[in-house]
DNA sequence: TTAATATAGTCGCAACTGCAACTATTTTGA
DNA sequence: TCAAAATAGTTGCAGTTGCGACTATATTAA
C-alpha cells in the first residue's frame, strides 16, 4: 500500500496555506473598504497595471470566471470605484479604469496588504524567500499560469 | 507610492495555484468516486489516520466548517463509505471510521493522486521540492496551521 | 447541587459562484 | 457578400458553503 500523509501533500497543503493568508488580507480590505474578493480582484488588477482593460482580461490573468467578474465591475461602477467607456474599435467590450476614488482606495490599500505580505513572509530567510519565488514561478510554468498573463499582457491592448 | 505587482504578491499566486492545483485534482476523484472536495477530505483524513476520529477532529486539521463537514458525513455515510459509533465517554460526539467498501475507495484513489502529485512537483529539481517542504512548514508554523494538527493528534482520541 | 458556560453536531437561510443560455457585435471563410 | 462561428459581457438558475441559531450533552465554578 502506498501511504498518503496529508499533512505533505502538496494539494492540500497548498489550499489550506491559500485559505488562510487569503482570510488574513481579505479582513483588512473587506473592514476597511467593504470589497469582496473578487472586486478587490479587479481593483489589484486595475491598480496595478495603471491603465484601462477590459473585464474579460481581468478574468483571465485572475483566473476568476467572467460572470463572477461581470457582477463585480457592476458593483464597482455603482460606488463609484471605477467607470468604463465604450470600446470604439469594438463595440463588445468596454474599457474599465479606476476613478479618482477609486484609485485613492486602491493606494490606501496596498500598503496594508503589502504589509500583512511582509508579516507572512518573516518567519523565511532571505533565501528561503527567493527560492519560494522561484518555484512557485515553476509550478505556475508547468500549470499554465503564468501563460495567461503573459499572453494576455503580449495582446496587451489598452 | 508604493508598487504592487500582483503577479508577485503572494496571496494572490498562492490563491491561484491552489485552485489550479485542487481543480486538476477534484477531477480524479470526482469522476472515480463521485466525491466532492469536502468529501474527500473526510476519507482522506480517515484513511490516513487509520483510526477512527471525530467529525470535529476532521473539520479543525482540515480548515473545514464544520457543517460542511456534516453534510459530507452524511452523504458519505448514505454512501455507505464510512460508519460512525456513538461514543461512550461523551455522547455528544461519534467516532467515524471507513467501512470496508470506503477503504478500498480510498486505496483505490491514493496512487492516482500521488501520480498527479508527482507530476505537477515534476518540474521541480529535488533540492527544489526539498526547500518547498521546509517553507511551506515554515509558513504553517507561522499561520498557526501545523499546531492544529499537532494538538489534535496529540489530543489523539480516537 | 445547580446555574452558567462550553462543546459536538445539525439545519434553515442567505450569499456566493459557476454554468449555460442569451444579446450584441465582430471575425471567418465559402 | 453573407451565413456560420467566435467573442464580450449579462443574467437566470441551481448547487455549494458559511453563518448563526438550535438541541443535546458535558464541564466549570459558585
Amino acid at each position: 500500500m502506498t501511504k498518503l500523509d496529508l499533512f505533505k501533500f502538496l494539494p492540500f497543503r497548498l489550499n489550506r496555506l491559500a485559505a488562510e493568508v487569503s482570510s488574513e488580507l481579505s479582513g483588512e480590505y473587506r473592514e476597511r473598504s467593504g470589497l469582496d474578493i473578487p472586486q478587490w480582484r479587479v481593483i489589484a488588477t486595475l491598480g496595478f497595471g495603471g491603465r484601462p482593460c477590459t473585464a474579460q482580461y481581468i478574468s483571465h490573468c485572475t483566473r476568476t470566471h467572467k460572470s463572477t467578474i461581470s457582477r463585480a465591475v457592476s458593483e464597482l461602477m455603482k460606488r463609484r470605484l471605477i467607470e468604463r467607456v465604450e470600446s470604439t474599435i469594438d463595440r463588445r467590450e468596454y474599457a474599465l479604469r479606476l476613478t479618482r476614488k477609486g484609485r485613492a482606495l486602491y493606494l490606501d490599500l496596498i500598503p496594508r496588504l503589502l504589509r500583512k505580505e511582509r508579516d507572512i513572509l518573516s518567519s523565511l530567510t532571505v533565501d528561503e524567500r527567493e527560492m519560494l519565488g522561484v518555484v512557485l514561478g515553476k509550478l505556475e510554468r508547468s500549470l499554465d499560469l503564468a501563460q495567461t498573463l503573459k499572453e494576455a499582457g503580449a495582446r496587451g491592448g489598452y
